[in-house]
Parts: structure tokens; C-alpha cells; sequence
DNA sequence: TAGTTATTGTCTCAATTTGTGACAATAATA
DNA sequence: TATTATTGTCACAAATTGAGACAATAACTA
């Protein structure tokens, strides 16, 4: 926490989702001692592209290169800035924090969303957090400071991409069937679809590679299995 | 430009569009003896909220309150920022910069887009610029930075949302006709629309107030005046 | 081995939306 | 009174989407 290597008052938070269990997750830090609840977030050295240091803190809560990511909404009121907070998490991990400190100073957050296969996934804690876990987008613990707000501008953005880029995809494993693609589908949108139309909707689009069968040693039809063109 | 007023390493930029002539115009300041040309732009005072930032920024160019506002994107790559660039705008206006001056540092920028009603703008400058004015789309000067990329991106997110939401009658006066709002459209999209199809897919989303005639003294028909509901 | 079960791929027809042109209505002009 | 330019509306074709039907099939059951 070298004061002079990063942005001041410039921090970013993430909105990492996963599929698993016909349910969208969103990965979430919990603080030592404090039992607060945040997004995966950072800050930006001084000499680094901002989406370089948005990849470089996913790399290090999931593994990953190369993710689907996506800029959406900059949170820059002064609302938003509790320094108590920022304080309370330092002190817990045995930090004496000086009044002036960088880190109690008012932040404005660019927030990202990114879409990842989940069982490719290695969620791992930082040095102030002792997990970095699941949950599913109903079952959230609360959040500190806008956190929750950020979550919900996510989601929505999420919702309204889905409808012109075909980004559900970055959500499976490189193969999968299209029964898996609807339920991620039916999982953001929160909505039933109906098979037939989103099926024909899915294929007229001819962004999807059709593959061998998938049998999976259930008592039915074994289904195509699908890739993403490009 | 009192140094403790801002925030730091923090910018924002506005695109400006308004509609005339049926044409998209945008708003364009050009510095004191430099040649240069920019959007119009600011920054954060330490207790304002961005969004407030940005209003009152935008309100000293137009004189108008209440905008139709967006932020679409924060650019935040280290290559945008030449302190040689602010450097010479200031020197221009007869301040003496020194090394460390926090104008001189990197800046992340938030930028928005914002529509309003063309005649009801009166386009004025600011301390280090001698003009702010109207530019045709394709007919701006060369941009400083990546300005030009700025209106790029607000472009595409502008019709984007046009699609999705009504944002075109924010470019127009409170009553206008039809046709007027067809060339709105065509502007933006840079397309020919068909007025039929046109007209039947805007009545059908049920936003626009029909009221008396319009006589404009030309010889045909007289077309309704319109007003968008809300 | 023949029937059963659950799900899949595909087809059909109806309903809705969109593309395209036609045409009468009308405000001012000649 | 005819002419002109544009508007509001209608009609029909084309395309897209909604909704269901049905045969195909992989594995299980008996």
C-alpha cells in the first residue's frame, strides 16, 4: 500500500459474474474482523492504463486472462465517500492509518462488469479479505458503501447488451448445448423463454458453430453441442 | 484555477449535441492563441458530485439547466495524457506553469453526452478560450488528444440509446412535427428513414402528444404539431 | 428385446410487426 | 379553379415471432 504508486481519489470496482447451478453469481470480498461485505475493487498505479488495472485485479481474484469486460457506469458522488469505513477495514488488519491517509480520501469508483466461464475460476482473497466466495444475485450479503447500487446498474446494463451483442456466451465453457445457453439467457433476463423461438432466434443470428452430439447418459435425445464463431 | 479546489488527476469532457439546419452539431471551444480545439470540459470541486460537475459546467457553455445528460464512458489510458498539450494552453494565457502543476498531471476523463434544443443556446467561452461554438459532424476541426475518439464513442452510444429510448425529442423545441423528428433520426443514424414506417413506429410507442396544426405557410397540407409526453 | 421416459430438432400455422406503395386530403399558389 | 408539395392514412406483401405439434432418439425398465 505504497502511497505514492497509485491514483489518488481514482478507484475501480468489478462486477465478476459466474453461472453455476442455473443461477447467476457475482464474486464477493469479505474484510477481516469487520464483517463487511464488498465487490472486488482497486486502484490504478500511477503509470497504468486504467482497463490494464481493472484486468490486472481480476487476474488476481480469478486467475484469468483474458476476460469478457466491460466498462459501464463511473460512481462520483460525494455521498458515496465514508472514510469510517475505509478506516474500520485498515485497523482490522492491524494498520495504524494517519487522518491524512490516501486511502480515507474521497474516491470516485469506474465500475466493470465481466463475464467468466465459472468453473474455470480460482476465487482468491486479497491481503485485507479473508474470502472471496459466490453468490448467487438473490442471496447477496450486504454491502458496503453503494456497492449493491453498483450490483444493480451491472445487471441492468447486462440486460440491455444481451439484446444487441451476444455476450451471454462468455458465460459457458467453450462447448455447450443450447438448452445451457437459454438458461443463462432465462438467468439474466430473469424470465422464462420459450425453446422453439429462442432456438431459431439463437441460430438465425450465425454467430454459433454447431458440433457432435453431447451424450450426456440421460434417457433422451442427446443435443448438439455449440461454439461461438470468432 | 485554485490548486486545493479539484480533484486531482480528474477530468470531465462534454459532447454537446444539438440539431440544425438537419444537421448533428456539437459544441467546440478553440484556446487563446494556440489553435487548439476542444470539447468543452472541467473538473471536480472536492465536495460536488461529478454529475454536479458536470451540469455546472454545462450550464456556464449554454446557459441552460435541466439537460438531457449521459455519461457514456471514462478513458483512462496513460497515453492520453501530454502535459506539453495544457501546458501550452496555459503559458497562452499568460500563466506561469511550474513543473509540478497539478493541470500538468495525468488525467482519467469522464465524458458525457448531453441534447439540447439548438436556439435556445447562447455558446459561450471560458477564461482560456476565446471561442466555443457550433461544428457540423463532419465538419470538425482537428481535436486535441482523443477528443475525436470521445465523439466517436459518444456517436455510437447515442445511437445506441435511440433505439431503446426516446432521447431524439431532447434535440428538438417543445412542439415540432413529424418530419422534423424523422430528420432528427436520419441525422443521427445517418441513414434514410421511411416516413411511413416512421411514423406508424412512433405514434405506436405512445410518447408523443398530438396538438393543433402547424400552418407554415407553404402550399400543402399542414402537418400536426407534436410534444413528447412526460 | 420391446416398451417407457424425457428431451431434442424440426415443422406448421397463426399472430404480429415491418416494408412498400398508393391515394385522397389539404394549404397555399398560379 | 387548377396546380403543387406535402401530409395522414390505408392496404397489401414480406418478414419475424408466438405457440404448439410431432417424430426422433438415448437410456432406462421389465
Amino acid at each position: 500500500m505504497e502511497e505514492k504508486r497509485y491514483l489518488p481519489h481514482i478507484a475501480y470496482d468489478s462486477v465478476i459474474f459466474g453461472f453455476s447451478g442455473n443461477q447467476l453469481k457475482i464474486l464477493i470480498m469479505k474484510y477481516h474482523n469487520t464483517g463487511l461485505f464488498a465487490l472486488p475493487g482497486g486502484f490504478v498505479k500511477m503509470d497504468e492504463d486504467l482497463n490494464a488495472a481493472v484486468r490486472r485485479g481480476l487476474k488476481e481474484r480469478t486467475g484469468l486472462d483474458n476476460i469478457y469486460l466491460e466498462q459501464f457506469y463511473t460512481f462520483g458522488d460525494v455521498a458515496r465517500y465514508q472514510s469510517g469505513v475505509m478506516k474500520t477495514i485498515l485497523e482490522a488488519n492491524g494498520y495504524s492509518v494517519p487522518e491524512n491517509h490516501w486511502m480515507l480520501d474521497r474516491f470516485i469508483s469506474i465500475a466493470y462488469y465481466a463475464l467468466i466461464n465459472y468453473d474455470k475460476v480460482v476465487p482468491t482473497p486479497d491481503a485485507l479479505s479473508d474470502s472471496c466466495d459466490w453468490y448467487a444475485l438473490d442471496k447477496l450479503p450486504p454491502l458496503m458503501q453503494d456497492h449493491r447500487l453498483i450490483v444493480e446498474k451491472a445487471l441492468q446494463t447486462l440486460r440491455d447488451n444481451l439484446e444487441r451483442k451476444l455476450v451471454g456466451v462468455n458465460l459457458l465453457p467453450p462447448l455447450f448445448t443450447m438448452n445451457e445457453l437459454q438458461k443463462v439467457y432465462e438467468a439474466i433476463l430473469g424470465e422464462k423463454l420459450r425453446r422453439t423461438t429462442f432456438q431459431r432466434k439463437m441460430l438465425s443470428l450465425n454467430f454459433l458453430q454447431r458440433h457432435d452430439k453431447q451424450y450426456s447418459g440421460k434417457a433422451h435425445k442427446a443435443p448438439y453441442l455449440y461454439s461461438f464463431k470468432q
